[in-house]
RNA sequence: GCGGGCGUGGCGGAACCGGUAGACGCAACGGACUUAAAAUCCGUUGAGGGAAACCUCGUGUGGGUUCGAGUCCCACCGCCCGCACCA
């Protein structure tokens, strides 16, 4: 017998997909469509198991799905710009495209290694021009259709690295790469107005167009988006007093209207224009404000803060009573950037303004009674009231609910032409600039005269300027340091202008490619998409990807396809139909007696302690961890792929956990998988030919019930897991269905013949290489690749007898065997003349039976 | 703090709609083969008791509903994830 050796045998049927073009995306559009879709990677230059996982579970779903007849699209590509080509740039002098375009081709090849039913004539990066130029064809689309803004913003300035930073790359304040002290910065910045389409992004989280996503992401992005109603209404300042810039009123936002005869303060945020107004000539004010914006935007810092006002020299008019005046803050704890960046504070029933009274010993008027509580004995002492109840002290509020207080007073505001209801988003509008070099030039030019412009189309693509290695060297955009590039004429005046430095954040790159992967590549130069194709494809079938793109990512990508129906690319609004998050791939953690970080291939561990390999030197066995560079406790698939196979590294990923939950991988765990591919071809080999020689269309032997019934069972099981995502079982059921076969040895050919052919196509969305080879050997008709899944005949799955268990009093004491037919009376009658279940009734009068027919037999007896 | 999820053998996990808890895999142990080891194959494996047939206990803890609870309800404990001064 000729042991497997999959060094010889994956490749070799890698080339032969090739050379049939198995997996090119078929324009047959009389089948059912199915377009699957994983994440597309960063080209880093190697893969991950965290790759193999995602890939891996796409790929035997795209497998499953050919199989079962569909048309199916499974494509992969890079999301190549962003920022570790320019890191590379500065530490290597390699230009970020070389490095970028190197690492794909070796991370393609590696990919390559795994096996995957992909079309890679449609691959492609985000930095080809032939991607990124219809980007900014898209983004001037959206221009035009009112959905781009250009406006200040601030930002997180890096003073060393002369870079803005994204929030997770502010670290304690401080840059990530350069340590220098974060700085608040206002910068003119390109903003794509997701908020217009909040509702809508919100709507469709509740109203069944997501219903193949899982809750906990809906569930994020309706708290991302955060609706709220409320009212927004004007404060005017006592005595007609102004600020010094001459507004007699101040606006806030409330969510809570029903409290205002409680309000004690009004508070307006460190930037709101108000304290802009007064800071200009009050140092104080100056101060106070400046401290703010030091303070730390980290979640801890936040956390800490003690809320903290400066009290402004002005006053507000309760809208209500007469005579009562309001003490004007500025406060550290308003945001500015939701509401209208200001409030007035009812310490009664607001922790944040209970805090805050007490701090600046403010008036604390309770409004909201408790249900059945006595307004007597009602105090605010240690904390405000947040809870449901009656209003009282509030005049024409008096006696209502705390909804009907919110109408009322809502109602009361508006007849007085004060304020109006209001509704409030948390999510902000999309800033997509950024001071960087790697990415897809915004397609904007500034000129003095006609201020900015659109880079008209026909000038498309703005590309990205060659240029040298070395300007990475310098901090900051080289863009900004390119005359040659940056000034050009204006488009409108054809005076002198300036291009527009910043690129796109990666996220906008992200937000289309699954379109752009369904658009045919004979019509990639006609336009950024081809719609026809996208409404064949369209939505997504399935898409798989990681948890830590709940939220931007998949909002992103949704608020993008809305704009591009806006614009007439596609018709769809909700591009993923189904969304799976998988788990991460962990492993344990190794330390030396120095702590310093052990890889895996540097330990030995036996019988639960660990040493390291090349001295035996004790190792400290650390918690089980995400696989991640810095702790070492990564496992190359490159390796894995050389020691065990493509194939035994698939099935081990799949097979262990549920693959919405996090994966250990252990090497017993791959060295089993491992022996499972093994073990199928040893299973397999000896029956060489008998599927080919066997007709299975004919009318089937009566023999082999048993196995005949097994075989059927887990065709079933299987198509039922694989559907719903239960890889893991799905491989249970196929090792079980490996042991029936093995005990099946008296079996008749043509049972087995019928076991195998199952079982190969069974196996062939998991370990597709193997299966090609056993399927060669049996002689089974083409490649498995492009064979139907099996089928499944439930008449084969009825037994005649079932077995049953009989419990008395609750506790299982006897099994019955009665016909699958027996009705409840037989079955009571087999239950009760048990001897062992007679036994148990010794000395007992029975009460009552309970018998579920297939189930179970219990009886009451005392 | 708010919101969501999860607690089952030595480990990963299974258990449809409340119906034989621990499928399947890993590890461990015993045996076969071998000069030996590896690989492979056969068997055992929740805990306790018993020579055995069997019996008792057992799904984080404490209650409850039910003929019957891992599953449903209440309270508590622990862990994980998301958000976090959003007015």
């Amino acid at each position: 017998m000729a042991r497997y050796n999959p060094k010889e045998i994956e490749p070799k049927w890698r080339t032969r997909w090739n050379e049939a073009s198995a997996f090119k995306t078929s324009a047959d559009r009389a089948r059912p469509k199915y377009y699957v879709l994983e994440m597309f990677p960063y080209p880093s230059g190697r893969i991950h198991m965290g790759h193999v996982r995602n890939y891996a579970m796409g790929d035997v779903i795209a497998r499953f799905k050919r199989a079962r007849g569909h048309n199916v699209l499974h494509t992969m590509g890079w999301d190549a710009f962003g920022l570790p080509a320019e890191n590379a740039a500065m530490q290597t002098g390699a230009h970020p495209g070389t490095w970028t375009y190197s690492n794909i081709d070796h991370m393609r090849r590696e990919l390559q290694q795994i096996g995957l039913a992909i079309d890679w004539s449609r691959e492609f990066a985000t930095c080809d021009v032939g991607y990124y130029r219809w980007q900014q064809k898209l983004f001037l689309d959206f221009w035009n259709a009112g959905l781009v803004e250009r406006r200040e913003s601030y930002v997180n300035w890096d003073p060393v690295d002369m870079t803005v930073l994204a929030n997770e790359q502010v670290i304690d304040g401080k840059g990530w790469r350069s340590g220098a002290v974060v700085e608040r910065k206002k910068l003119s910045q390109w903003f794509l107005k997701i908020t217009d389409k909040a509702e809508d992004l919100l709507a469709a989280l509740d109203d069944g167009r997501l219903k193949g996503w899982p809750d906990n992401v809906r569930l994020m992005q309706r708290n991302w988006i955060g609706k709220s109603k409320g009212l927004r209404m004007k404060f005017r300042f006592a005595g007609d007093a102004k600020s010094p810039d001459g507004a007699g009123d101040v606006e806030v936002y409330t969510t809570r209207p029903d409290t205002l005869f409680g309000a004690s303060f009004i508070a307006v945020a460190p930037d709101h224009p108000l304290a802009s107004s007064f800071a200009a000539a009050d140092k104080g004010a100056r101060a106070f404000i400046a401290e703010c914006q030091k303070a730390g935007t980290s979640q801890e810092a936040i956390d800490k803060a003690e809320k903290k006002g400066f009290r402004l020299p002005i006053e507000a008019e309760h809208p209500f009573i007469g005579g009562r005046r309001l003490p004007v803050y500025i406060a550290n704890f308003i945001l500015m950037g939701y509401g209208t960046g200001a409030i007035f504070g009812c310490p009664a029933h607001d922790e944040r303004d209970f805090d805050f009274a007490k701090k600046y010993r403010l008036d604390i008027i309770p409004v909201v009674l408790p249900p059945s509580a006595d307004p007597a004995d009602v105090k605010i002492v240690d904390e405000p009231y947040i809870g449901p109840g009656a209003l009282y002290n509030s005049d024409f509020l008096n006696g209502l609910a705390v909804d009907a207080a919110i109408e009322a007073s809502i109602a009361k505001i508006e007849a007085m032409g004060r304020g109006e209801a209001s509704t409030q988003f948390r999510l902000r509008d999309w800033g997509v600039s950024r001071q960087r070099f790697w990415g897809c030039p915004i397609p904007a030019i500034h000129c003095e005269k006609c201020g900015v412009q659109p880079v008209p189309e026909k000038d498309l693509p703005v590309e990205l300027p060659e240029v040298d290695a070395a300007v990475f060297k310098t901090p900051g955009n080289p863009l900004d340091r390119m005359p040659e590039w940056r000034n050009v004429p204006c488009p409108a005046c054809a005076g002198p202008a300036r291009r527009e430095t910043d690129t796109f954040d990666t996220f906008v790159d992200s937000s289309w490619y699954f379109e752009r992967f369904a658009t045919d590549p004979a019509g990639w130069a006609k336009g950024p998409v081809d719609k026809g194709d996208c409404d064949y494809w369209l939505p997504v079938d399935q898409y798989i990807g990681g948890i830590e793109h709940a939220i931007l990512h998949l909002l992103y990508a949704r608020f993008f396809t809305r704009a591009m129906k806006d614009v007439g690319h596609v018709s769809i609004d909700e591009p993923f139909a189904n969304l799976f998050t998988q788990g991460m791939v962990t492993h344990a953690t190794y330390q030396d007696a120095e702590g310093r970080w052990l890889l895996p291939d540097e330990v030995i561990i036996e019988g639960g302690t660990a040493r390291r390999a090349n001295d035996g030197a004790p190792v400290r066995i650390g918690p089980i961890e995400k696989m991640s560079k810095s702790k070492k406790n990564v496992v190359s698939p490159v390796d894995i792929i050389e020691k065990y196979g493509a194939d035994a590294a698939r099935w081990f990923i799949l097979s262990d956990s549920p693959p919405e939950r996090d994966v250990e991988w252990t090497d017993a765990g791959a060295a089993g998988a491992w022996k499972l591919v093994a073990r199928i071809w040893e299973t397999v080999e000896p029956y060489a030919g008998v599927v080919g020689a066997c007709d299975l269309s004919a009318a089937p032997a009566k023999a082999s019930a048993d196995l005949r019934r097994a075989t059927h069972a887990t065709v079933a099981a299987v198509t039922e897991d694989i559907d719903h995502f239960r890889f893991n079982k799905a491989i249970a059921r196929i090792y079980e269905f490996l042991n029936a076969l093995k005990k099946a040895g008296d079996a008749d050919g043509w049972a087995k013949a019928e076991a195998l052919s199952a079982l190969i196509r069974l196996i062939a969305p998991f370990t597709p290489h193997l299966a090609e080879e056993c399927w060669e050997v049996l002689g089974g008709e083409g490649l498995v690749c492009n064979a139907p899944w099996p089928t499944v005949d439930p008449a084969l799955l009825a037994k005649d007898e079932v077995v049953l268990p009989v419990q008395v009093n609750g506790k299982r004491r006897a099994e019955i065997v009665v016909a699958a037919s027996a009705d409840q009376k037989a079955t009571e009658a087999a239950a009760l003349g048990d001897a062992d279940v007679r036994r148990h009734l010794e000395g007992l009068t029975i009460r009552k039976v309970v018998v579920v027919p297939g189930r179970i037999v219990n009886i009451v007896a005392s």
